[in-house]
DNA sequence: GGGCCGCAAACCA
DNA sequence: TTCCATGGTTTGCGGCCC
């Protein structure tokens, strides 16, 4: 069988009498929805618009490079001696069975995953859209498209000018965010109640842990992913999938086995995994894409689970100790069954497509654009960085990055552009599709703290003055409340915190305007995170105060209804993060500032001059003066916050760091073990411990 | 020569 | 006419330092 799919993959680069068959995309793989789809018909129509754009040269490129790892790989494996094959086959032999030693089967792991979420989403607000092929997306990039689309061969990813000569009826619906946001809320407070730390991965996914509520309520993981799934559609009106499995690889898949609407139970027991991996394609895997795929079976053969195991020789003779050992888990089928704790973002970026163009003057503008939304969102989130990522795909789609190291961490758009502008000099000229621009190494310790350690900092100033007691935190201080509601997952706090989703909850939504979900005709927002926000103000705000228990929508008619209500007109807080929170600063201003000390924020040197920035406002522009002092003071808290955010992080997380710095230099080890000598890396192989699964 | 750091590229969801 | 955006992760390689 493996052998058959090499010499498939071999004619390609020759001619044939279907050339479409050599064009790789991942449009034909088998998805939910896509049965009876003539792949043939797709797979010839998606080559013969893609055929000679650049494009399609660019895909054939990395194809081509593709090609060249597999026959690199192939030859090391025709080196092998008998006495290599032995040797790594023994080492296999032992890798599985520390892995098979680690297997927990206690815990029971649910996967959610809602039902073509924005195409379902588009067709609630507009029931006209029922029963019609659709996608959501634009004539460049489709996001989703609905089942009745999939019967043509449409699917997300696929750009829509392909999609609509698969079906010429499709109709676009653009992507409109803040309505799949308001949705995934009602569907992560059902999600909240089965798991109070469930973990959500996308907007539409989420694990779960149900092996506590399942003890607790002396019923069955089946009996709770069907209540869920019910208890999900009485409250939206969508429908989602599910599986159920000992662990949250398992369980991915077994979500996607009876879609759409349906799900799958894969008991915790080991040979039921085990028959159950043996026969599954490796492409079922998350963290197996399209070019591991192509390598795993050009190479050694390998299309199932099982193969792994009985390739196990060859995998741990070609890859990377951690990647032989990813692979063969996949063959155990063993999965994570913790619940992780808290990950902290370790970059933020921008990136922007647009239309080809070589002009500087025109890429430069774009450059500046780009550094203004990268340092809104740095200072949205408080962070500054020292290393800064250009990101260029030129017009022949060819992606290259530039990176820079600086001595000092920046944030502002000046420095951001300053930086950019001497990396993208370099590179001109070039005609470019896309620029993009990232910071990374973010300065977690250094970020609001005071240079001079004796001076006190805000958050002390304001504790100082008895502040606890205004705010009415039940730990007493400024900074518990901040760590309670950001990071704590406790009866307060109804969504989790997980590597994606931090950002969107946790560092976003508490003063993003932008990112607060609908609100209801008394203003009062649906969401709880926007209860938690009346939480943080209720002592200071009395407008918000008594909102954290804010009505839910009984069904999903309602929930529509409160959608299509609530345009972006309605929304209460239009201000910027900034003007959130100059608005804070003033708050507390007004209790515990503006009548004292104003100096350990800011003089005016000579009566003149700001001693942080250099401004000059004449003593007589007292509003300015004023504002000005205001967004200080909200620079310094916003700095204060992200002070005690990291703080809190680092001190929950040490011992979990000091695991992590162990891997690493395990790792880094392991590079240079002389076994790992020899073997072929590939430059891929690393996504297991990326995934949550 | 090993450890560490930084850069560039690639893959994946 | 037209092929996204964002962020995490691994890997190889090269330079620097001890």
């Amino acid at each position: 069988m493996g052998e058959k799919e090499i010499e498939k993959g071999d004619s390609s680069s020759g001619d044939s009498a279907r050339p479409w068959q050599s064009y790789h995309t991942v449009y034909t793989n088998a998805k939910p929805g896509m049965d009876g789809v003539d792949k043939e018909k797709v797979q010839r129509i998606v080559y013969e618009m893609s055929k000679g754009s650049k494009y399609f040269e660019n895909e054939q490129r990395k194809e081509a490079f593709t090609r060249q790892k597999i026959e690199s790989m192939r030859a090391q494996c025709a080196k092998l001696t008998a006495a290599d094959i032995s040797h790594y086959q023994t080492m296999a032999n032992k890798q599985i069975s520390e892995l098979e030693g680690t297997r927990d089967l206690s815990r029971v792991w649910l996967h959610v995953d809602m039902d073509a979420f924005y195409a379902a989403v588009e067709t609630l607000s507009n029931p006209l859209l029922k029963g019609k092929p659709m996608a959501v997306g634009s004539m460049s990039m489709i996001s989703t498209a609905n089942y009745e689309a999939r019967r043509f061969g449409v699917r997300a990813a696929m750009p829509g000018f392909i999609a609509r000569k698969l079906c010429p009826e499709l109709i676009f619906v653009p992507t409109d965010f803040k309505k799949y946001t308001y949705f995934s809320d009602l569907t992560r407070k059902v999600f909240h109640k089965y798991d109070p730390n469930f973990m959500a991965t996308s907007l539409d996914e989420a694990f779960l842990d149900i092996t506590d509520i399942c003890k607790e309520r002396v019923i069955n993981s089946g009996e709770i992913a069907e209540e869920l799934r019910t208890t999900v559609y009485e409250e939206t009106g969508l429908t989602c999938s599910a599986g159920v499995g000992p662990n949250r690889l398992l369980a991915k898949v077994c979500s996607d086995i009876n879609k759409p609407n349906g799900q799958f139970v894969l008991p915790n027991d080991w040979m039921a995994v085990m028959t159950f991996i043996s026969s599954l394609p490796i492409r079922k895997i998350g963290g197996i894409g399209k070019v591991t795929e192509h390598i795993l079976r050009d190479v050694f053969g390998i299309n199932t689970c099982e193969d792994m195991l009985q390739k196990g020789g060859f995998v741990c003779a070609l890859f990377s100790h951690s990647t032989a050992e990813f692979f063969l888990s996949v063959g155990l089928g063993l999965g994570k069954t913790d619940t992780p704790q808290v990950k902290l973002r370790k970059s933020i970026s921008n990136e922007r497509t647009f239309a080809a163009t070589g002009d500087e003057a025109l890429l430069h503008q774009k450059l500046c654009d780009l550094a203004d939304m990268l340092s809104a969102d740095m200072q949205k989130e408080g962070l500054s960085g020292r290393t800064l990522t250009l990101k260029l795909k030129t017009s022949s789609f060819e992606v290259r990055t530039r990176a820079m190291t600086l001595q000092q961490y920046i944030c502002s758009s000046e420095d951001i552009l300053k930086y950019a502008s001497n990396l993208l000099k370099a590179e001109l000229p070039v005609s470019l599709r896309l620029i993009g621009l990232r910071l990374s190494q973010f300065n977690e310790d250094k970020v609001g703290a005071p240079s001079d350690t004796t001076q006190k900092t805000l958050t002390d100033f304001l504790l100082s003055r008895d502040t606890s007691r205004k705010l009415g935190g039940r730990n007493g201080s400024l900074g518990a409340i901040i760590d309670d509601h950001r990071f704590m997952n406790d009866t307060e706090t109804d969504f989790p915190i997980d590597s994606h989703e931090i950002y969107g909850y946790n560092g976003k939504d508490l003063l993003d305007s932008n990112h607060l979900p609908y609100l209801n005709d008394n203003n009062h927002a649906i969401s709880n995170k926007a209860g938690e926000m009346g939480k943080i103000h209720e002592p200071l705000n009395n407008e918000t105060a008594n909102e954290t228990n804010l009505p839910e929508p009984k069904s999903h008619q309602n929930a529509v209804s409160e959608l299509l209500e609530a345009d972006s007109s309605s929304v209460p807080f239009t201000c910027s993060s900034l003007d959130e929170e100059n608005k804070r600063a003033n708050l507390l201003d007004d209790e515990a500032v503006s009548t004292s000390n104003q100096s350990e924020l800011l003089m005016w040197v000579n009566d003149y001059k700001c001693s942080l920035c250099g401004i000059e406002l004449p003593p007589s522009f007292v509003e300015e003066r004023q504002e000005h002092f205001d967004f200080h003071l909200a620079e310094r808290l916003q700095k204060e916050e992200s002070l005690y955010d990291t703080r809190t992080i680092k001190q929950r997380h040490r011992f979990s760091q000091k695991d992590n710095v162990a891997s690493q230099s395990k790792r880094k080890k392991q590079k240079t073990c002389p076994k790992d000598k020899g073997r072929i890396p590939i430059d891929a192989f690393f996504v297991k411990s990326s995934k949550n699964f």
